[in-house]
DNA sequence: TGCCTGATGTTCT
DNA sequence: GAACATCAGGCAC
């Protein structure tokens, strides 16, 4: 497996660093013979240092993925009903990642609104609406993301000025780490 | 606008 | 047996 350079990028930053860094990039899914392309628009920091990790509890099943190469998808299933997607970063053994919350359609909008039954920032305004939007579930757990049929491109780090920096939402534990980001002003970031 | 709840599976205690 | 990195729909205000 040859790793890509942006893939050393994310392996060499924390979960905070890579949290903010994967602001503004792009993910591109091929579906139905399509490319839906996305922009990342909100994200959140876990590590094993967090007691809101799911890695806080050390290496599993479940989590393996968590602690493996930086620039791989951790899918996991909640709530008994969603997935939510990570990109998986730090060095290898290490546990963390960065939730995506969040992602801006840019191409081939059509595709997911066919998926969601919705239009509009209802189509992927939250971490489970945007695995369904671009079908991605547990099959996708642990996939590069350098390889098709989902890619990661990185764009230039944005401004510090154009980055909101939040409490994370939707946990218990560990709610006051200033761990959650967003673009400034972006209309598909999540509610609250 | 905002609270409440149902849906429903996996992990952990 | 409880908690959960959630969402959508219903109903009160």
């Amino acid at each position: 497996m040859t790793m890509k350079d942006w893939q050393s990028e994310l392996e060499s930053l924390s979960a905070v660093e890579a949290a903010r860094r994967l602001l503004g990039c792009e993910l591109e899914r091929e579906l139905d013979g399509h490319k839906v392309r996305v922009r990342i628009v909100e994200t959140e920091a876990y590590d094993q240092t967090d007691a809101a990790s799911h890695s806080f509890n050390g290496q599993t099943p479940r989590t393996d993925v968590m602690f493996g190469h930086a620039g791989h998808l951790y899918v996991y299933f909640t709530y008994g009903m969603h997935y939510c997607c990570n990109v998986v970063v730090g060095e290898p053994g290490y546990g963390a990642a960065a939730l995506l919350r969040a992602v801006e359609p840019i191409e081939n909008e059509a595709i997911m609104q066919r998926r969601r039954q919705k239009s509009g920032t209802e189509l992927s305004n939250g971490p489970a609406k945007l695995c369904q939007a671009l079908d991605i579930d547990k099959r996708m757990n642990g996939h590069d993301l350098s390889q098709s049929p989902l890619q990661l491109i990185m764009r230039p780090t944005l401004a510090q000025a154009d980055i909101v920096v939040t409490q994370r939402i939707g946990i218990s534990r560990e709610k006051e780490r200033l761990w959650r980001f967003y673009i400034r002003g972006n209309s598909y970031v999540s509610k609250k």
